[in-house]
DNA sequence: TAATATATTTACCTAGCGGTATAGATATAC
DNA sequence: GTATATCTATACCGCTAGGTAAATATATTA
């Protein structure tokens, strides 16, 4: 577990990053539950007791790759919200998205909704994660709204929750087209469709 | 197979329809890897040999279950679109599926994604089946938004196809929001804030 | 070089998967 | 009543799942 070098030993033979990159394409294709030890193992190009030593087992190695996807592919997400400007803000998360979804070297869709949405009871857990992980995303921008109330850029009786509700829905919608096949255009249209929303300062944003 | 009575053998000591009923609930809720033939029975209250005779197998048990689906907690659909105005016609759908996603009795989430989104190689022909399920519905929308240009409910200069897509991507987000916990008020306001895209006479909709 | 610590390889484990053969039960047709 | 057709129950199939024991290889430390 330990990636400082000079352990005693005899070295592993591969990299532990790389292989966690790996099994990161598989999970994020597959989904938990559809990616098996032998096609991670595959993927990783190491042999079953190697993946278990280094990762613990097939939920620890999730989570690790999980843990990679919001640091690597889904880190555009922190750059987009700070954004001086609210409005820019969510224009660029917009943009990320598209781009994530859109990479010829991803799978299409987002992990943290490709991972496991339905599933049997045994992958339970990792389920309940991504939903937190998911609930996670969306306070940040509600945050992220509610920054802009602040600084003037929405108007003051916004309901950010909502707002951030609704963009959060977008974009998991989105994630849902690009699993079907859409395009990057078709996905930019979804994306300014939903920017029709952006409260005007009328105050039609939060109005229950 | 055949369900007209008086066939010459013993006659099935359990009801096809409901056992169907059942399985769908199974696969709604775990989706189809995630449900075992052993969830399946049980659910079902049949053993196996009883539901390979009736069923042919898994996939084709699925896709039966997908079809009363459609014809059953789906087809509110037909009832929505049905509408005269295009606007009333969206918004009841809306109606529809806030109400598909929150009845107690129902898994959360809609069968068309929980289903099969991210998935192993075997039930490959399954993920395929429910992306093409996806894209007709999604063609309905469209057919119905064409009509309400045809109608004059919408803006001549409407792209039909863009705005189909962005609903169906809102409800699909939606979808996964239901999954992941949102309650009958969160869901509507985002369906509220989705209407802010509704297109104006000064032409605002598809303009790429 | 000897001792030790870690990594890799091979081969295997148990459990559960989807699916089925076979025998027994229960209806109709004659 | 007997033959026949169909459904049900038990027990099982081969396969793959996730996970591991034991032996071998290769590095550091002394």
């Amino acid at each position: 577990m330990q990636k400082e070098s000079s352990a005693r030993g005899r070295p592993r033979a591969f990299d532990a990053d790389v292989a966690l990159d790996r099994a990161l394409q598989v999970f994020w294709r597959k989904g938990y539950e559809g990616a098996s030890l032998s096609d991670l193992t595959e993927a990783m190009g190491i042999n079953r007791p190697s993946l278990y030593a280094a990762f613990g087992n097939k939920e620890e190695l999730f989570r690790k790759a999980l843990d990679r996807y919001k640091d690597g592919p889904a880190s555009y997400v922190c750059g987009a919200l700070a954004e001086p400007n609210a409005r820019l803000s969510i224009e660029k998360l917009f943009a990320g998205v598209i781009n994530l979804l859109m990479a010829p070297e991803n799978p299409s869709g987002c992990m943290l909704v490709q991972g496991a949405l339905a599933c049997g009871d045994e992958s339970e857990p990792i389920r309940r994660r991504l939903i937190e992980e998911r609930a996670a995303g969306e306070a940040r921008v509600r945050e992220r709204l509610e920054r802009g109330v602040a600084d003037a850029d929405l108007p003051a009786d916004t309901d950010c929750a909502d707002l951030a509700r609704f963009l959060t829905a977008v974009i998991q919608g989105m994630d849902v087209q690009a699993a079907s096949g859409a395009n990057r255009e078709e996905l930019w249209r979804v994306a300014q469709m939903a920017m029709r929303a952006w409260p005007t300062e009328a105050g039609a944003a939060g109005e229950a």
